[in-house]
DNA sequence: AACGTTGCCAACCGCGCCAGA
DNA sequence: ATCTGGCGCGGTTGGCAACGT
């Protein structure tokens, strides 16, 4: 009551985001931090509903997101989670905070489905029930012995994953030179961890990657503009995927001479957010190597795995959770494991043997 | 070279939950 | 207690690029 309508779709744009555009809501949400995201379109002047901005963001612009190829951790991470969580992408994005839950759930869509589809022939959308009920005529015994093996192994599994990733990102920090960041998909109604959803230090110093990104792209659409003819202005989107982290922005002012497209304020902009930028010396340093991140990482951002984790098992003890794969893992073994040596076995299973059998 | 098909991904849509009025 | 808006989530779609014929 009392409150405006949420979005009067009159006059909203849709499609695809321009770099201008981003570097509005990205300047914005700089100064104002995200969140309250209905008083962004009205305060940027961006004729985007509030969700859209705030998809964009989250999917896109906020800091520390790692675009382009999964590693191959990351994927087993997915298979694993996806195994234990089913099509909870937020959930599992929770465990990989450097994707978005957009992005993996694509992954999952275009990639990893054919992969599990390869490997267990008929096992579509909704064939894990089919898998369980009728691939395996076993005694309900067995099979409740088999699942509570499951359950150990998919905690197991599931804690093995997440201190490998911990060891390897920790504190949510990758070591890797691409990415990290505090992890920052927005808190809200639970299914994601708790973080701050107001701005953090760390959380906006990071956002010049992004704004570097979104300039190089800018750039390199005035230049291609500029040199081809506009009769192909280009998909947005291929323009976001331009952004690259490996490149260096000039501080001059080539981009202005160049972008006859852009405007006054956004010349004024973009200067601003390049000598912001400058401080990242190196383009191609990742967020996560920014000195000033990891340091600023705050408890909740830290303890996203331990907080998320807890519900995740308890999800296992409560509810039915999808556990093919580690079926199958446990049946191509050929036997059950005797509950001594499952600490062994499960000592010496990688991941990348799990995922071998993709 | 032209056309058709497939793959990929950013963005949208609709629903549900929660909190505020 | 009820209604409404804000927000997040998962599913779906649109459009471009790559690939194949």
């Amino acid at each position: 009551m009392g409150r405006p309508p949420c979005c009067d779709k009159i006059g909203v744009k849709k499609g695809p985001w321009t770099p201008e555009e981003d570097i509005i809501l990205v300047s914005y949400i700089q100064d104002h931090g995200p969140g309250n995201w209905r008083s962004v379109p009205t305060n940027t002047g961006l004729l985007r509903c509030s969700k859209s901005c705030r998809l964009r963001w989250t999917n896109y612009l906020r800091p520390g997101i790692k675009r382009g190829n999964f590693t191959d951790h990351e994927e087993k991470m997915i298979i694993h989670l996806q195994a234990l969580l089913g099509n909870r992408w937020a959930a599992i994005a929770s465990y990989l905070p450097q994707r978005t839950d957009n992005d993996i759930k694509n992954y999952w869509n275009t990639h990893l489905k054919k992969k599990l589809k390869k490997f267990q022939p008929g096992l579509d959308g909704h064939g894990h029930e089919e898998f369980r009920s009728s691939s395996h005529s076993i005694s309900k015994g067995q099979w409740e012995r088999r699942l509570q093996t499951d359950i150990q192994m998919a905690k197991q599994a599931l804690c093995e994953a997440l201190s490998l990733d911990k060891s390897s990102t920790s504190p949510l920090a990758d070591s890797k030179p691409s990415d990290h960041d505090g992890h920052n998909i927005d808190s809200g109604n639970g299914t994601r961890p708790s973080y701050p959803s107001t701005a953090s230090s760390c959380t906006y110093a990071s956002n010049t990657e992004n704004i570097a990104r979104l300039l190089e792209g800018w750039m390199k659409n005035s230049a291609k503009s500029a040199q081809a003819t506009k009769s192909s202005p280009g998909p947005n989107h291929n323009a976001a995927q331009d952004y690259s982290f490996n490149s260096f922005i000039p501080t001059s002012g080539s981009s202005s001479s160049e972008g006859a497209t852009t405007p006054d304020h956004h010349q004024g902009l973009e200067y601003s957010l390049l000598s912001f930028n400058s401080s990242v010396s190196d383009g191609s340093q990742s967020v996560a190597s920014v000195p000033d991140e990891k340091p600023n990482l705050t408890p909740d951002q830290g303890c996203v795995f331990q907080e998320e984790n807890e519900p995740v098992l308890d999800q296992i003890h409560h509810q039915q959770v999808p556990l093919t794969l580690l079926e199958k893992w446990l049946f191509d073994d050929g036997a059950i494991v005797a509950p001594q040596d499952q600490e062994d076995q499960l000592n010496s299973m990688s991941l990348d043997e799990d995922t071998a059998l993709f």
